[in-house]
DNA sequence: CTTCATGCAAAGGATTTGCAGCCTC
DNA sequence: GAGGCTGCAAATCCTTTGCATGAAG
């Protein structure tokens, strides 16, 4: 995989530098994460890595296909690699448990928007909403 | 919806005043609009409201209802009136078209997760994606 | 008159940008 | 070497908060 990182920069012309190694690698063992706490894991690890590289850096990588990013709470955007297959995401806003889900959740919806003219983006849905236990809870507002 | 507003106010011992109304009326004229836009169109068309006011605004607007929002881009939420039926926005990111749906697209996917013990907000969700036309245009990046 | 609501200004969190020096290729 | 990176600090954007004053019920 960081094979993958220098070829694929290479090919842009860009270059392989070690922030870069440890951004995606973070982003790698992390599963989910902001950029925030990517950062907070390269530093726990090894050098200082200062947040504006975090922020170039995931763009960069974002660009070239080795991770994504998708909204898992109204604040932070959250990272992933896309060396995991990919997968929607589904949030209990009560309990905050993430569920994944394979793409076959929502092919139906894939096939009715093709049909229609658009190409859904799959990695980047985030479903909100709450599991039915919770719903039986006190409500936290 | 006025009188909705009103209603609802007093229910909660909270008080109908000029901004409220003003943020509401925006909110339904707009259709979909981020608090910068609401901001905006209330100070157009009337008074000068504070930003404060309508962050506050929104919320308890949402809070009893009558207003949702959504993320149909990476920054500010938009918000919609819930006199609109529910529906599903669906984003292009190559030119920005907003499509909407009704839940009947996504009812195969609120069946998977109901009968996995999740109950899906059909209304906060937004698909991004693009439209087969824009594949074919020139890359904006 | 009792509270809740608003305006204002300052504080905050997250992200972006300009720039000089550093390091890959 | 040349030009892409990085760190740093300042600038932005969006949103929240504290507080005194104003207004709804």
């Amino acid at each position: 995989m960081s094979d993958d990182l220098a070829t694929r920069l290479r090919e842009q012309g860009l270059r392989l530098t070690p922030q870069r190694q440890l951004i995606l690698q973070a982003v790698e063992e992390l599963r989910h994460a902001t950029p925030d706490e990517v950062l907070a894991h390269v530093r726990a690890r090894a050098s200082s890595v200062n947040a504006s590289t975090v922020y170039r850096t995931l763009e960069v990588l974002e660009e070239l296909g080795l991770v994504r990013h998708t909204h898992l709470s109204d604040r932070a955007p959250t990272y992933h690699s896309t060396l995991e297959h990919e997968h929607v995401h589904v949030v209990c806003r009560r309990c905050q448990r993430i569920r994944s889900y394979g793409p076959d959740l929502v092919a139906p919806v894939v096939a009715a928007l093709a049909a229609d003219g658009f190409t859904m983006d799959v990695g980047h849905l985030a479903i909100f909403g709450q599991c039915t236990d919770c719903d039986a809870s006190p409500d936290p507002t």
